[in-house]
DNA sequence: CGTCGCTTTGAATACGGTCAATTTTTGTGG
DNA sequence: CCACAAAAATTGACCGTATTCAAAGCGACG
């Protein structure tokens, strides 16, 4: 499963085959941003400046059509690296981030990225690694919108989301992120209101709990059946 | 526009910021290739062992899901690189990529190719710098595929293969690839018929001329309009 | 306690999918 | 060169999923 966050920074796929110093001495180059719920770490088309580890906080990846819809593509949680686009050069955001609550962040320029791309290539390599994880990623996720349904597609969405933020309580799985129906709707391409009408199902049939921005699994293996079925 | 072919190797993303020299040294390390059509350079899930540059021919990159329905992502024609993952370590290619017809193309195997990372690291920042392109397409597909009706990504697939490989003919853009109603279904998510009777429509107004696995763009304005007019 | 935002649910509709039958095109072999 | 078979494309009828619009319910928070 791609773009799982890690709990140690030394862990991040962009520090593989480093040593403990080299990672000290790359993680030195790093300034640390605070911003505020709601704010902005870049916008869609901004050129890309920079390049983000997200140590605290939660961001939303967005990205905007033309005719002003709106797409969620990914919500980013400690610890895992965004706006990896910065490694190429003269690229531009091809999403906006956001941040959903208070967040933290290490960022590394332009400027220092290159030099730090001089200095240490293992970490071009390991971004071509990252970069080719987000395109393995899209190109499924574009081949699920592509041939499966709703249901489907939403219940991949939620164990997605479980493994990669879940908690366990006493009576389930739940995923720890503030998700409207509108979020989930925006993630798997359909509207608020089919979304809500099959958590609803769902819930009839005791496979999850669902609350005001907030989904409890109780049953696993049922949406894994849905997610995996033929037909 | 990603993902446009050149016409010669040195214009590759791959060898941005290289002297002539090194990227005939780079060039001497490949060996030739060719295939026949229907052949696979390589098959989804396989490990990711070779980078192909395709010089001559045609190539499908297509990708199967658990309960066996296909979808084509992309045609590949000269000068184009494609199974760019290998530049990572240790990953499996996420599309199958078969000719559609005899074809001739480069191979770096993987043990060269970290070689060559080893000795050009800038050869490493460019590819980060394709893999950011690919990101950007499929997040970009993905959105379009969430949003937009199936009239409008049909539209702007075809106005993007003519711009890939649209030859001028007196009459209009023909837009050079062997292509069923089956394959531009697979590419924007529908069915051969809904394909078919939406070019007939267009065929009808006489925005394009339709032939079997041919496409003449009549009347490109009007596609555009489809493609990006509101609602 | 009232407002605001999120959520649910119903009814009507449309887009696109499915299936079946037919036509057109292409290529092949006699 | 023609005839025939195979593949591709068209078209119609029907139907189902999911969207749209409207209205009402619920919950959080000042």
């Amino acid at each position: 499963m791609p773009f799982q966050p890690v709990s140690r920074l030394e862990d991040l796929t962009l520090f593989n085959k480093l040593t403990e110093e080299e990672i000290r001495q790359i993680l030195k180059t790093a300034r640390q941003q605070h911003i505020q719920a709601g704010e902005f770490y870049f916008m869609q088309d901004d050129p890309a400046e920079a390049f983000y580890v997200l140590t605290k906080g939660k961001v939303r990846l967005t990205q905007f059509t033309a005719d002003g819809q709106q797409i969620l593509l990914r919500i980013i949680v400690p610890v895992t690296p965004f706006g990896a686009v910065a490694l190429a050069d003269h690229e531009t955001y091809p999403v906006s981030a956001q941040a959903v609550e208070a967040c933290t962040a290490l960022v590394w320029g332009k400027t220092v990225l290159s030099q730090l791309l001089g200095r240490f290539p293992q970490m071009a390599v390991n971004a071509v690694k990252i970069m080719a994880e987000h395109v393995q990623e899209f190109q499924q996720r574009f081949t699920e919108i592509a041939t499966q349904r709703v249901e489907r597609r939403l219940a991949r969405m939620i164990l997605r989301l479980a493994h990669q933020t879940g908690v366990k309580t006493p009576r389930g799985v739940e995923v720890n992120l503030p998700l409207s129906r509108q979020d989930l709707a925006e993630m798997v391409g359909t509207t608020l209101y089919t979304v809500s009408r099959t958590l609803s199902q769902w819930e009839s049939q005791g496979l999850i709990q669902a609350g005001r921005e907030r989904i409890l699994i109780l049953h696993p293996h049922g949406l894994v059946k849905i997610a995996e079925e033929e037909t």
